[in-house]
DNA sequence: GGTTTTGAAACGGACAGGCC
DNA sequence: GGCCTGTCCGTTTCAAAACC
């Protein structure tokens, strides 16, 4: 599905993604947020907590606790709205600019006296007020690694593989939508709809990048907030390593039981679920071929679901006006018709006197 | 028209509890 | 104990609406 040139680079990223993870700047694919902090601790020599602990995400030697946030830019405005945050578990919130290129633009440090709620905003009016960091010194490896990634990210932008920093969202809806000819949503954030079929059918795509890596611990993996999706087919799409699909599948959305936390195997034991390509994934079976929407189509006729169809709109009948306000029979009676020969006579006999 | 706010989206992890 | 499910939390991004 992408040419020769499109899967260099995506294998490209992946070795460039699995530099940083095999070098400690990243321990998951939440990349943006983990080259902050990694940058951060570089340079207040933070030791970095786990993956998973609350407020805090480096402490200094003094003791000293900082909660990193990053964000990457693309205008020249640095407003910023954080929302829950915990001021009372830390001690100064920093914040991590980057440019679409992952360049450093600036780090703020934000102490938390200057924090006195869960929501904390940087605008025009207050960012000159805090301490702002505009360059970071690290070992030449960690910058040769993060200057490669970024390289290797811009080069998938600009060759239209990706279309935000969703990269594992894009490219299963890109597989979708050439594999079964939808039209993806323009709008990116559209509830519950990702794609359309010129059928009218609508899809939910969702992607998981399943393959072996330390960066997760579990092998469980879900498929949340299904919860209210509107779209008529889920479609599950999963990608190996260097981002080639390794399976795909589609399923009828209201046969999906468990919406808000379904776990990714739904795939294997969900009714009506069909292969659009084979799984290689050992734990994910192969469920019947699907084999086009006509089929899909008859099933949802069969099912009733026909009956949900937009009602044809009805064309309003043409009513003329009402010249002569007429009775409501319609009928014409004898004196009427007296009435109107004598008034036409009489109106015959003024003409000719004239 | 630029800036700020808000809500929905994305992916992922931890933990508790039930079941076998 | 291991597996599965439910729930809640973590992260950032995007775009429309609201505001100035």
């Amino acid at each position: 599905m992408y040419t020769k040139n499109q899967f260099q680079l995506l294998k490209d990223f992946a070795d460039k993604n699995d530099a940083l993870f095999d070098l400690g700047i990243t321990t998951t694919d939440s990349f943006t947020g983990e080259i902050g902090e990694f940058i951060a601790c570089q340079h207040f020599k933070l030791h970095k907590s786990g993956r998973s602990n609350k407020a805090v995400d480096g402490i200094a030697p003094n003791g000293e606790r900082y909660q990193i946030k990053s964000k990457v830019v693309s205008t020249s405005s640095f407003s910023h709205t954080i929302s829950n945050l915990q001021p009372d578990l830390f001690d100064k919130l920093v914040l991590v600019y980057f440019d679409i290129h992952y360049n450093l633009l600036k780090m703020l440090v934000i102490p938390v006296s200057e924090i006195p709620e869960s929501v904390f905003r940087i605008t025009k009016s207050n960012i000159s007020k805090f301490e702002s960091i505009d360059r970071v010194k690290m070992p030449l490896k960690f910058q040769k690694a993060l200057t490669d990634f970024a390289k290797s990210f811009t080069a998938l932008q600009e060759n239209g593989i990706i279309r935000s920093r969703r990269i594992v969202g894009d490219i299963g809806e890109f597989y979708a939508c050439k594999k079964l000819d939808l039209i993806i949503s323009e709008n990116q954030t559209e509830k519950g709809i990702d794609a359309r079929h010129p059928n009218g059918l609508t899809f939910e795509v969702k992607t998981r990048w399943v393959y072996e890596s330390d960066r997760r611990i579990s092998e469980v993996r879900r498929l949340n907030n299904l919860v209210g999706k509107t779209a008529d087919y889920l479609i599950v799409v999963t990608l190996d390593r260097c981002f080639e699909c390794s399976g795909m599948w589609i399923i009828p959305m209201k046969n999906i039981a468990n919406p808000k936390s379904a776990s990714l195997k739904i795939i294997n034991s969900t009714p009506g679920v069909k292969n659009i390509i084979p799984s290689k994934i050992s734990w994910l079976q192969n469920r019947e071929s699907f084999q086009g929407f006509d089929t899909v189509i008859s099933k949802r006729q069969t099912n009733k679901t026909i009956a949900k169809r937009r009602p044809r709109p009805v064309k309003p009948k043409q009513v003329p006006l009402p010249l002569i306000p007429v009775e409501e029979n319609n009928e014409i009676s004898i004196e009427q018709i007296i009435i109107a020969a004598v008034l036409i006579a009489l109106g015959l006999l003024v003409a000719v006197i004239i």
